[in-house]
DNA sequence: GTCGATTAGTTGACAAGGTCAACTAATGGG
DNA sequence: CCCATTAGTTGACCTTGTCAACTAATCGAC
């Protein structure tokens, strides 16, 4: 029964220990739904209602996972009270549509303004950068637990702020030391590449994307000025984190950069890429570009292959 | 009733979602306790006889916020069932002192083995960086949520690894941009400081130390040869993280820079900084740096005053 | 069409979890 | 010594939620 990784204990420990600390929590939160009439259920239920226009009971309990019988003393509590109402459904006479009533969608709001209120009030005493972090940590957290699998329509691109070079070479650098055993004078490369990019920057002629999935970076590009030849621009550290493979986000990020050189008035674009980076060739070849050398060299603690692709633009 | 910041909006509505969802969550998690026959409440007044000798009623209810009928009904079923013992205490005979008995440890380690397991199917599945990712936003939601005074005693020291340039690069830059308005000629200027760093890194004379606090970098400091004179070190790149102000960790890493320079052999430190980091100043002079020169600049985008601060070593 | 299986919704019975107040017995301060 | 307080127990009761039995409508097969 060797199931449980014994390098996983630590985490385990702060998992079950954030777990206690949460139900304690969310206990007090939750108790007596906002010190209102309703119970978390009834809450649910109603917020459930107010988000339809039109539900029947069947529906509600099975996405609430609530019991049949429970759900239908809950909405005869509603029916009398005037949440909701209620007829019989035109399609099949067993069933019943119901609806939020005005006043159903008054205590609604009522609920929404308390539960923000409540949210704010742990949440106000922090900065623009810890909201971000927040942010992005109950994020983090959401993926792994729920094993939610995040949408491409949540990745927003945007250009650099401060605070972005930096989590550019945190990411490099761990990235490829991790997946490849790279030694970290690639993390100095890449040190180096955004503090040129940085203080030679052209915002007519360069840019840098940076790709943000609920507020988190999960990968990024940079089209720069070619060093001598001023028709040419470079495409350098296209980045794509695990937590957003498969979502064509690469391919989004190279397209940007090549509408980008294409408007700026480049005539072609180069790239300067290893061997065994297979996933981004593919997008490259997918983007148009084609590979034009290829020269071993030792870098970053391993013998590699490196390629040197280019573009044409029309 | 303005009492809510709209600018909180976004984090506010991501909270709410996150505690809907981790609502959810917890409810099947201790949906009867791990499929044993306690509940929730059971468990942890078991936990709790676990982690203490010897407990009285009343101490358990307080810590638990439990009500002390229902405490009473559970304590009464543990004894019944062996995994408690009670007896008179000598100090106070109305008072009785709980003790877990040889049959409710066993209890408590089948629960703790469960939780364990189920903790760990969530989680087997992580990288070892998604991990060390996933303990930091834990500890970042804690701290936030529970308003957790973090401990000065759990900050480690430790030496650079792959990616850590990066992070050092982002809190740089992201911070100084935050607090003092400056722009990111300043994260360039980190950025090429790191990649010097790491490329003529010599391990004996040189050294950076990133602090942690719960697997999260809240700060770190470098001390490396001075370009020109041999016999001198220079100290770069203070920094602690807002999150873990007040604890004494400047002066903890200026004291090791300090140490290792010594150790090393260096007859002397020196220091560039500006005029408005007063907290550092502070810092810098109780170690035994002293004041050398200022001079005004145009830097960061800003009007700075820069400042030389020198130690002798003896 | 019609018959049996299925489904929507309701209802009664009941169990689990938890609260409240009244009670006993011991303590402790004036 | 007396009265207010405290530790713990117990009975009454409430809320939340489950389960199974029930009605009424529907659906599919023949």
């Amino acid at each position: 029964m060797a199931t449980t990784d014994p390098s996983l204990a630590p985490t385990v420990a702060s998992f079950r220990q954030f777990n206690r600390a949460y139900t304690r929590f969310l206990g007090t939160l939750n108790d007596r739904y906002l010190h209102t009439d309703f119970s978390l259920a009834e809450g649910r239920v109603l917020y459930e209602l107010a988000t339809h226009r039109s539900l029947q009971a069947r529906e509600i309990s099975d996405v609430l996972g609530l019991d049949g019988g429970y759900l239908s003393r809950i909405l005869a509590k509603f029916k009398k009270a005037g949440l909701v109402s209620c007829t019989r459904s035109k399609d099949d006479r067993r069933a019943a549509d119901l609806r939020i009533t005005r006043q159903g969608r008054a205590v609604v709001r009522t609920l929404n303004l308390r539960a923000d209120k409540q949210a704010s009030s742990v949440l106000e005493k922090l900065s623009a950068h810890q909201r971000r972090e927040f942010s992005r940590a109950l994020s983090a957290v959401e993926q792994i637990v729920f094993d939610r699998e995040p949408a491409a329509a949540s990745i927003v691109l945007r250009n650099h702020r401060p605070g972005d070079m930096g989590m550019v070479v945190h990411l490099e650098g761990a990235g490829y030391v991790e997946q490849f055993g790279w030694d970290n004078t690639f993390e100095a490369l890449a040190a180096r590449i955004v503090a040129d990019f940085l203080e030679k920057f052209d915002p007519v002629r360069e840019r840098c994307w940076i790709a943000e999935m609920d507020s988190r970076h999960v990968g990024h590009v940079f089209l720069v000025q070619h060093p001598e030849r001023h028709d040419t621009a470079k495409l350098r550290l296209l980045y794509v984190d695990p937590a957003a493979r498969g979502m064509g986000l690469g391919q989004k990020l190279v397209d940007e950069c090549v509408q980008f050189a294409r408007n700026a008035g480049y005539r072609k674009i180069t790239l300067w890429t290893q061997g065994i980076l297979t996933a981004a060739h593919r997008i490259y070849q997918a983007a148009g570009f084609r590979l034009m050398r290829e020269e071993p060299h030792h870098s970053f603690g391993k013998d590699l292959v490196g390629q040197t692709w280019e573009m044409e633009l029309v």
